[in-house]
DNA sequence: ACTCAACGAGAG
DNA sequence: TCTCGTTGAGTA
């Protein structure tokens, strides 16, 4: 008897071995057996039973042994899981072997059922209560994700504040009375505890919690406590999608537009658009949450696609903060001729802020103390060997970092280059605003939260307790600040460098500063008293940064929108990213240039909707000693980038060269 | 991915 | 001539 099993390496096609016809017969797809490849042995999955081999029967080896019996996907994971490889051109091993964690076919002795100890929390069959408070709007939304008529995505769309976590809570709670089960992903969950605890109070002893911090034997008694049925819900990160509910009742997906969805090596999947497709396979709802939606989901609401839930509140009326600008061109402005970055009204209004007794914010994208060390001399600076950009200045400890490939130096003493000692820095980070801000406030407590210092949750834990506790009066923080920890004693938050982002070589820069404007100015205000945002900006004009100061929203993704389809970017068109990789920059280059000739060679007559740009240097020319150039495709139909797709494999495999080539579909980075 | 054979430059 | 490091092909 003849078995289809997939090894997860990386080639596209699959392989045949014999097995005993009585022994064959007790294995099903998804399967795992060691076989002989080659001259080892390796691991792969059973795909199937085919009756014939078009491969010589005289060369089919048999395997080895089984190793385990029962599947590790059913068959509707296995849908999926094809889905997955067929649209993101990966092969379908690795793609398994993304979805099930490693314990449960890389067996380092040998497979039998874990043993699952109950811990503390004993599983609690009374049903939890329906009607937490909901306001009008959320049981509204409450009612319609449920209506079973509606077969269509949720974009359920809240400021902040506006309690999305409750319709979340009610819908989960009657899934869970209809004996189904439910999946949350959320962005990062080692930086979300508050959310995670909120639902394993609400859900005592049902909810299993997955995410890449777990040491093999947790994951291992997460993933038990699913497959064992007894996990009704599954807050995870990406990778939680593929987690192996019965029955998945509704998938949810907070905070949709978090780039930290996709997948940005190996297999390079979006979580968020698997979320609606695994709930398209099983009948199941869909949820797709956020304050500031992606495009993409805002379009897919706008044209009818999605079903738009809108949350426009915040709970107990909390009022919008108010917005100003103070541009940083001006002089007039800067707090002294020295700090050119931080403006007299905005220490203003720190001081008034601390003298009211209410806490400040203060939000920068940039890590460490500066962006370059610079030779006051002879101008030379000190960048990474190995990839295409200057090092970080780090102060305390005192280090020059690459954030690309992790290298890190010693600070110097004098320049490697004139041995001048006039060392400068250049670029504004976030150490730097602490060190400034706590000689300028010497009497207030400053705290910082960027991943310089937050490692993981325990640190963030006890910032955000210090916070809460009103221990800290300036919190000054990265991306981190903006991602949905409530503050609840914020009065004032200020964007040191609203710019920074807005011009990125990148489509998506102005929706990303949009996004992150928005989500930090949510920071801001109390019940008592509205916030205040101040941003600092050299163009106060832009109206990007003006529609996220005056909350217009549809403003933004009007403009935004009409500009993507000028330009014919996503939603419109389809984007597939072609990227090339080698340590010598003339082969790339010359590799590059094949490829994209070959397709324009080809495009006019098979492919006529597909536009092919490049190939460009990548704006990182290097990383981790790799030079790097990149294509783009767009189209609007998806068959014709899969049929161009599949003929650059072809071609691609006959050509044998060693310059790596990968695609991204759907990228979401284009640096 | 992994492994082995083939190839080519450096030491005795 | 021997050895070590790099490169390329194939895996059922």
């Amino acid at each position: 008897m003849i078995i289809d099993v997939a090894i997860p390496i990386r080639i596209s096609n699959s392989f045949h071995y014999l097995i005993d016809d009585e022994l064959g017969k007790t294995l099903s797809i998804g399967s795992v057996v060691s076989i002989p490849f080659g001259n080892r042995n390796a691991f792969g999955f059973v795909l199937g039973f085919p009756a014939k081999s078009n491969v010589d029967l005289l060369k089919l080896k048999s395997i080895t042994e089984i190793l385990v019996l029962k599947p590790v996907f059913d068959e509707s994971m296995f849908q999926l899981l094809k889905w997955v490889s067929d649209y993101y051109c990966h092969p379908l091993g690795e793609v398994i072997s993304t979805a099930i964690p490693k314990v449960f076919w890389m067996p380092k002795k040998e497979k039998k059922n874990v043993e699952v100890k109950e811990k503390n929390s004993e599983l609690i069959l009374d049903e939890p209560v329906l009607g937490h408070s909901l306001n009008e709007n959320q049981k509204k939304a409450v009612d319609l994700i449920l209506d079973p008529s509606e077969k269509r995505p949720f974009l359920l769309h809240g400021v902040t504040g506006s309690g999305k976590t409750e319709v979340y809570m009610s819908v989960l709670s009657s899934i869970i009375n209809d004996k189904k089960t439910g999946i949350i992903l959320v962005p990062e969950i080692a930086l979300t505890p508050q959310l995670t605890e909120r639902f394993s109070k609400r859900f005592p002893g049902m909810v299993a919690v997955l995410h890449s911090d777990l040491t093999a034997k947790e994951r291992t008694y997460q993933w038990n406590l699913i497959t064992e049925g007894k996990a009704k819900i599954v807050i995870g990160a990406r990778s939680a999608v593929f987690a192996p509910l019965k029955n998945l009742g509704v998938i949810v997906v907070d905070e949709e537009h978090e780039t930290s969805f996709k997948q940005e090596d190996s297999l390079r999947y979006n979580a968020r658009d698997l979320a609606v497709v695994r709930s398209k396979l099983l009948g199941a709802k869909v949820i797709l949450g956020s304050a500031t939606p992606s495009v993409e989901t805002y379009q897919n609401a706008l044209n009818g696609k999605y079903v738009h839930l809108k949350l426009p509140e915040r709970v107990n009326q909390r009022p919008m903060p108010t917005t100003s600008f103070i541009d940083i061109k001006d002089k007039s402005q800067w707090y002294s001729p020295e700090l050119r970055w931080l403006s007299r009204g905005l220490v203003n209004a720190i001081a008034d802020t601390l003298n009211q007794g209410q806490q400040v914010m203060l939000f920068l994208n940039r890590l460490g103390f500066a962006h370059f060390l610079f030779c006051g001399d002879c101008g030379h600076t000190w960048r990474c060997k190995d990839c295409d950009v200057s090092l970080t200045y780090y102060q305390n400890p005192p280090l020059l970092k690459c954030h690309y490939c992790g290298v890190q130096k010693k600070v110097p003493v004098c320049c490697e280059n004139c041995s001048g000692t006039k060392l400068d820095t250049i670029g504004l980070g976030t150490e730097q605003v602490e060190k400034t801000i706590k000689s300028i406030f010497p009497k207030a407590s400053v705290a910082r939260m960027d991943r310089g210092v937050i490692k993981g949750k325990k640190d963030l834990e006890k910032v955000l307790e210090r916070i809460q506790k009103r221990e800290v009066d300036i919190v000054i923080g990265t991306q981190m600040v903006a991602k949905g920890h409530d503050f609840p004693g914020i009065a004032l938050v200020g964007v040191l460098m609203a710019d920074a982002s807005l011009n990125l070589p990148d489509f998506r820069s102005y929706e990303r500063t949009f996004q992150v404007i928005t989500q930090v100015s949510g920071r801001a205000g109390r019940a008592e008293t509205p916030g205040e945002v101040i941003i600092q900006t050299l163009n106060p004009e832009h109206p990007v940064l003006l529609a996220a100061s005056r909350h217009q929203q549809e403003l933004f993704y009007r403009d935004e929108l009409n500009s993507r389809k000028l330009f014919q970017f996503p939603p419109f068109h389809r984007a597939v990213m072609l990227r090339f990789q080698h340590t010598n920059p003339k082969n790339v280059e010359s590799f590059a240039y094949q490829v994209t000739e070959l397709l324009q060679k080809e495009a006019p007559r098979r492919f006529a909707n597909c536009q092919i740009l490049g190939p460009s240097e990548a704006p990182l020319a290097r990383i981790k000693k790799m030079y790097r150039w990149q294509c783009l495709v767009k189209s609007e139909s998806v068959k014709e980038i899969q049929g161009m797709l599949k003929l650059l494999f072809e071609w691609e495999k006959k050509q044998k060269s060693t310059v790596q080539l990968s695609v991204d579909v759907d990228p979401i980075n284009f640096i």
